[in-house]
DNA sequence: GTGAAAGCGCTAACAT
DNA sequence: ATGTTAGCGCTTTCAC
């Protein structure tokens, strides 16, 4: 009987492939997974009843075996405003730094297999879904990406002990591995950049103060202020938004005329100032010098470019997939932390 | 003996919670599932034990025989530059319209219990793996947004029947589901407020000639134009970036000193030219008239803000899941398309 | 309404 | 080097 090749059957299982081989499930198998010594002409013959069949394996019952998914989540977590459920992921993914990080992360994991299921975890209820997909085994682990600080995910994962990774130094302490930036010496960069071209007057619009990395860059900036000699510095604190930077910045402004140079946290919020600083007829850089945080798209996008303090993200995201990696594989490993350092690119802005 | 709660312990199975509550596995499966009648009183006796247990069902063997893997493929086709292989993912990722996209299928699928697994499929290589995936039965199908014309990814779904929808119309014909937008009428709408306010120098900056939605937005817009008496109307080419519109801005100035009004094909590339505009001192929109199309981001980041149309790509995106949806729960059906309505949103720039 | 039992397609001992 | 076989944890007839 000839066997259409159009569809309604069933796909070819490992079975039928042994069948068409004239060999075992087995060996089939042995061959499909590289394990073991199958003989040079087998090898040959099962391949070929690979391709004669079209056979794919089957990943869930692969699964059931080896209790490996081969995915992992992605979770992207923080405070959903209630009554817009959207609003949050909408924000988040409109974020070109989270565009950088799901870039080094899908870059990292595609050199070994393992795909990134996205998940936004902004309420209770999807934060219970993110922990039961993972209890499910749907995925081995989960990279996560909080953006807020009294996020209770990382405590529940660590406590479920399911392999886990964030991006950054979480806001109370919990046992476990992270990824981050030295945010300190970050902002020194640009304190000394600001401080090298002469500015006297410097502020500085600081992101959410809940967040470590944003007091971090607070801090760091200040105290190297102060070094060169600026015990004072005006700060204005921000969103991580274009228009909360827009909004810091009017504030400065209103509050500090001779501003003479600032720093933002990140570009967005530089970007928003820059808007401000515009408007109000301040040349950027001859009158105001301006320092942004990241290096992410809008830097470039900016006229004048932003001359900014780069954050390897895609690096950084790319460590923190591979720290997952570990962890899955060797379970009991021990929490780790890999710190990255920033580097100032020089633009037109400062 | 007592069962330490902390772990090296395997996660309890069904076979666990049925155990506990004296029941058959096929009791508690019925239960969990909701599926046919089960006496109220053991379905409490049912509940208990399972949170007794903290029992999870385990995916790949609940896949294993209902040949669902309640996960789906979101994928980014496009031509991955050679030689930067990260280069692609990057740029569309820090894409604020993929971001929209991501935004829209989470905020439906998640009302399904579905998750999507990110991939990226630039090149040869990657579209196997996106086809393999699928026919592995990793995900139930495809949900494609595809970035150029010649993208091979459609026709090899649907040649394997496997459930797909795409963003927007494939550039060739091919036997598939998709969603779009009327863009000329999009087109249209910006025309008909150029006009309107009184332009009658009027240019537009086109993306990509050989994607479709460019094609219909150039189309669209030099249609009404003509219908409102101006049969010529000059055209630059530009990519979709800040960057491309940028230089397309620079070339239709040199070319055309006496510009009134600009159609920009999306608001990435409006935001370049209005920087271009604001370099050569001519005020927006008093001197030059300027209209976006997207409505993203940018459109509010940029001052002046964007006039725009509005494409609503969350809702887009948000249908395109559900009609996936239909193919996974109905293999049978046939391709069907969704083509939602452009508004124009009024802000500063025009 | 509930239980018993047969697989789903695969991998990994264990035999040979 | 290859084949045999026993499950992995679940859903789903089919009896009762």
């Amino acid at each position: 009987m000839r066997r259409m090749s159009r569809s309604p059957t069933t796909p070819p299982t490992l079975e039928d492939v042994a069948r068409v081989a004239g060999v075992s499930r087995a060996t089939v198998s042995r061959v499909i997974n590289g394990t073991r010594n199958v003989d040079r002409k087998i090898q040959e013959v099962v391949r070929a009843a690979i391709d004669q069949t079209g056979y794919a394996p089957n990943r869930a019952a692969r699964s059931l075996v080896t209790k490996r998914a081969g995915t992992i989540a992605l979770v992207v977590s923080g405070a959903g405003e209630p009554g817009d459920e959207d609003a949050f992921a909408a924000r988040v993914f409109s974020d070109p730094f989270f565009g950088r990080v799901a870039s080094g992360v899908l870059g990292f994991l595609r050199t070994r297999g393992v795909h990134p299921v996205l998940m936004v975890a902004d309420t209770e209820a999807a934060r219970e879904d993110v922990l039961s997909f993972l209890r499910q085994g749907s995925a081995d682990g989960a990279l996560l990406v909080s953006t807020h600080a009294e996020d209770p995910l990382p405590a529940r994962l660590v406590e479920a002990e399911l392999p886990a990774v964030l991006f950054a130094r979480p806001a109370r302490p919990v046992p476990i591995s992270y990824v981050d930036l030295d945010h300190q010496a970050g902002a020194k960069l640009a304190a000394d950049h600001l401080v090298g071209r002469g500015c006297t007057q410097v502020a500085t619009i600081a992101g959410p103060l809940d967040v470590p990395a944003s007091q971090d860059r607070l801090t760091g900036f200040r105290d190297a202020m102060a070094r060169h000699g600026f015990p004072y510095v005006p700060i204005a604190e921000g969103g991580f938004t274009s228009g909360s930077g827009e909004a810091a910045m009017e504030r400065l402004l209103a509050e500090h005329p001779g501003i003479d140079g600032v720093f933002a946290a990140n570009d967005l919020m530089a970007q928003g100032a820059l808007m401000v600083l515009h408007k109000h007829r301040r040349l950027v850089p001859e009158e105001v010098a301006l320092v942004g945080f990241d290096d992410s798209s809008p830097a470039l996008a900016c006229r004048p470019r932003l001359t900014t303090v780069r954050q390897p993200v895609e690096d950084m995201a790319a460590g923190m997939s591979r720290l997952l990696l570990d962890h899955v594989e060797e379970p009991g490993l021990r929490p780790r932390s890999v710190i990255f350092e920033p580097a100032l690119v020089v633009r037109d802005s400062a």
